[in-house]
DNA sequence: ACTGAAATATGTCGGACTAATAATCGAGTC
DNA sequence: GACTCGATTATTAGTCCGACATATTTCAGT
C-alpha cells in the first residue's frame, strides 16, 4: 500500500495517483505540507491565482482543495485577507486524512505519545463495554481477525490490516457511534506505529498473547478483565514503539 | 446565539447569514439534511447541474459545498455514478461542524447518550492528567471560568460558555493535542445538552459544587480525586439530561 | 484622527470541454 | 435460445477559463 511520494518533480505539478481526483491530490500535497510544519500557523498562502498557476491547475481545482483543508480546520480564507494556516489547536487532528498527512513525513514522537495516551484512555474502556455488549457476530469478526493476524504476522500489510480489524471490531462492539468514529483515528495510529516498529531491526515481542487475553475476556463477558488486558496491551505496545524510536 | 433556522423559504435558495459564505451555507443546509436523516445512507443526490439550478446557485459554489461534505465523510462522489450519502459509520461524527449539524434538528436521544458515554470515558482520565500536569495558567483559567459560571448561571449563554471553557481548560491542561481536539467535540456536546436541559421546566440541581470538587482536586494535584470527581460530575449531568428528556 | 476612495484577493457566476464509468447493445459462444 | 463477454454510448462528475461581485485592507485627502 505505497504512498505516492516521490512523484512530485521539483515541487510542482501534483500528479494524481490512480483514481485520485486532482483537487484531492492538491489537498493531499498542501495538507501534508501544513501538518508537517512546512507552513507555520499564521502563514499566508500565496494568492489563489498565483498559486494555482504555479501548480499548473485551474483556480477551481485549487479552490476545491482549499475548501477541503478549511473543512478540516487547517486553514481559513477571508476575502482580501488571503488564506492563512490556523493554529494547531484548530486542526481536526483526529480526522483520518489529517492523521494520514501527519504520517507522510517523519512522525512526531511527541504526537505519537499523545495518540497512545488517547488509546490508553479509550481502548480499555471500550474493551469493557465490548465485553458487556458484544454480539456473536462481533466475536466472530474478532476471532477471524486474530487468526489472520497470527498467520500473516505484523510484518505484512495483511497482518497489520487484521490487527486494525481486531481493534476496530472491539470499538464497534460497544455499539457507540461516538466511539466507533474514533476507530478510524485510532486504527490509523495503530497501523502507522506498528509499521514504524516493524521498520526497526529488532523483532519485537509476539503480540498475539496480549490480544488473545483481551479476546478471551470479551468472550467471557468479563468487563474488568477485558479492560485490564487491553490496558496492558496498549502499555506494552507503547513500550515497543518507544524502544524502536529511541 | 441564534441559529439561522426559518430563513429557508420553501426549501429553496439557501441565504447566507452575516459573513457566511455561500458554499458554507449550502454545506450547512445539505449537511443538516443528511445528518438529520432527510437523506438516507446510499441515497443519491440530484445531479450537480440540476441541484445547483434548483438552489439558484452556481455549480462551482455547489461543488465546493460538496467537497466540504466529502471531507467530513458524509458523501462520496464518483464520475457518472453521482454523489451518494455514505453509511453513518464513515461520518466524522466528532467533527465540530457535523456535531453542530446534528443538533440543528431535534437531537437524537441515543446519540446524546453515546456522547455522554464518551465524556464519561475521556473526561475523568483527562482530569487525572490535568491534576498531574496543570500549570498556574491553567488553574487561573479554570478559576475564572468557574467564577463566571457561578455568576451567570447556566441559564445564560455566557454561563454555558463559561461551563465549556472550564471543561476545555481541563482538556487543555493535559497538554495532549489528541485530547485537546476532542474538546471541540465534547464542548459542543456539553453546550447543546446543557441548553437542552435548561429548556425543560424543572430547574436542575446546582452544578457548581460538582465543578468545584473537580477544580479543588486539580489544584491539589490529586489525580485520583480529580478523576473520581469528574466521573461523578458527568454521571450527574447525564442523570439530569436523561430526566429532562423522559 | 477620521473619512472615503482605490486597490486587491477571495467569492460567485456561467459556460465549455474532458474524462471516467455505468448502462446499453450486439457479437460470439455454449 | 439464453448467456457471457466486449465494444459503444450516454451520462455525470471533474477540470478549465474568463468575467464580475463582494468584502477588506490600505492609503490618500481633508
Amino acid at each position: 500500500m505505497m504512498q505516492d511520494e516521490g512523484q512530485d518533480n521539483e515541487g510542482e505539478k501534483p500528479k494524481r495517483g490512480t483514481g485520485r481526483r486532482l483537487h484531492g491530490a492538491i489537498a493531499h500535497k498542501l495538507g501534508s505540507a501544513i501538518v508537517s510544519g512546512e507552513y507555520a500557523p499564521g502563514d499566508k498562502l500565496e494568492a489563489e491565482v498565483a498559486f494555482s498557476e504555479a501548480l499548473n491547475v485551474s483556480r477551481s481545482a485549487y479552490r476545491e482543495a482549499v475548501q477541503v483543508l478549511a473543512a478540516k480546520g487547517l486553514v481559513e480564507s477571508r476575502t482580501k485577507a488571503g488564506t492563512r494556516v490556523l493554529p494547531r489547536s484548530r486542526w481536526n487532528l483526529l480526522d483520518p486524512d489529517v492523521l494520514a498527512w501527519a504520517f507522510t513525513g517523519e512522525p512526531d514522537i511527541e504526537f505519537i505519545r499523545n495518540l497512545f495516551e488517547l488509546r490508553a484512555i479509550v481502548e480499555p474502556a471500550a474493551a469493557r463495554l465490548a465485553a458487556e455488549r458484544r454480539t456473536k457476530d462481533d466475536l466472530k469478526i474478532m476471532k477471524a481477525a486474530l487468526a489472520e493476524m497470527r498467520q500473516k504476522t505484523l510484518a505484512t500489510d495483511a497482518g497489520r490490516s487484521a490487527d486494525r480489524d481486531f481493534h476496530n471490531a472491539i470499538l464497534h462492539a460497544t455499539g457507540n457511534d461516538a466511539l466507533i468514529v474514533l476507530s478510524a483515528s485510532i486504527g490509523a495510529a495503530v497501523a502507522w506505529t506498528t509499521q514504524f516498529k516493524q521498520r526497526s531491526r529488532t523483532l519485537p515481542r509476539n503480540p498475539i498473547p496480549d490480544h488473545v487475553r483481551v479476546y478471551d475476556a470479551i468472550v467471557a463477558g468479563d468487563g474488568d478483565a477485558a479492560s485490564e488486558a487491553m490496558r496492558l496491551l496498549v502499555d506494552l505496545a507503547l513500550d515497543d514503539t518507544r524502544s524502536s524510536m529511541g
